[in-house]
DNA sequence: CACAATTAAGTTGTGCGCAATCTAGTGGCG
DNA sequence: CGCCACTAGATTGCGCACAACTTAATTGTG
């Protein structure tokens, strides 16, 4: 067993503390790996996978964008848009063209086949909502603190401590 | 702009949809991945990625285990386990040998630098606590939440539906 | 005991996430 | 104009997550 002696003295580290720091985070990780598996499924006829969803629930809202701007809504940098894009370039979803006006920047917009693609997409969320057995002002209850969690977490990066 | 023209009728699907779903596991998956820099940066000088930091957080616990169990604990499979351990392995902080009991089996320990390196883990937890600047009770109120939502995830995938 | 079904790890292949680096275009500013 | 800092994307390399498959050991059942 290995029981921990438990220090329990006014200052940091108590033993098991190397428990208790694991527990938010990886609640968080193992939410999201299960929130994947059943995205996968409900994605599955789409041919989509969840990163790639996402980037097309930005194109069905906004027609098109700058790669630079699905990185600012996705929190995603090119190293991770790019092949992802490359991708739903080859399968016929996106068009990408480098813009006229500067050069360096690439506009990424639907074609026919993805802008049709949202019809099918509808039905996914209804999936999703269902598998969580969640009500409406539990989610948003649950996603503002989830919100307020990233940001602390942002800003305490930025410090160089 | 292309504002979504909200049909609003009483059955499913109004237009938005597509974007209200996204928001719970949007927002779980950069929480997810928010705490993955910190983590990063708190883990650096140990030379250990976050998934390898929990399986010493649990080695350090149980002082040994066999893969399957580590799997069970951290909700991975031997496809991301084994390369894993295997690095560990070969940083020199993990010992793996297969059970007698179970030739089946392969038993994962730790070497002498593997434990000591707990001491200097210890400093860990309190500078990712620090950066979530949420108290003790608002972290444990939201991973009962998260818990709660990953087990009706994963129950409802079970469902052939 | 023999042999099929099950189980534990490992392997292969794909895609994501991110750091680090590279390329090329843009915009100052003297 | 010429040079330099900056910016947008792409590329490379590494590690994780997971599906699908393989290999080897074990268990159960006739």
């Amino acid at each position: 067993m290995t029981t921990p002696t438990s220090t329990q003295t006014e200052t940091q580290t108590p033993d098991d503390f190397l428990r208790l720091d694991q527990q938010i985070c990886f609640s968080l990780n193992a939410a999201s790996r299960a929130f994947g598996s059943v995205y996968r499924v409900a994605l599955k006829d789409l041919g989509l996978t969840y990163p790639q969803y996402l980037v097309m629930l930005l194109l069905w809202e906004h027609g098109e964008l700058p790669v630079k701007k699905l990185g600012e809504h996705l929190r995603l940098d090119s190293g991770t848009l790019s092949p992802l894009l490359k991708r739903l370039e080859a399968t016929g979803l996106v068009r990408r063209e480098r813009s006229a006006r500067d050069e360096r920047s690439v506009v990424v917009g639907l074609t026919d086949e993805g802008g049709a693609l949202r019809e099918r997409a509808l039905a996914v969320p209804r999936r999703i909502a269902a598998a969580t057995s969640f009500d409406l002002d539990e989610i948003r209850d649950l996603r503002a603190r989830l919100d307020k969690l990233t940001a602390a977490l942002d800003s305490a990066e930025l410090e160089t401590d």
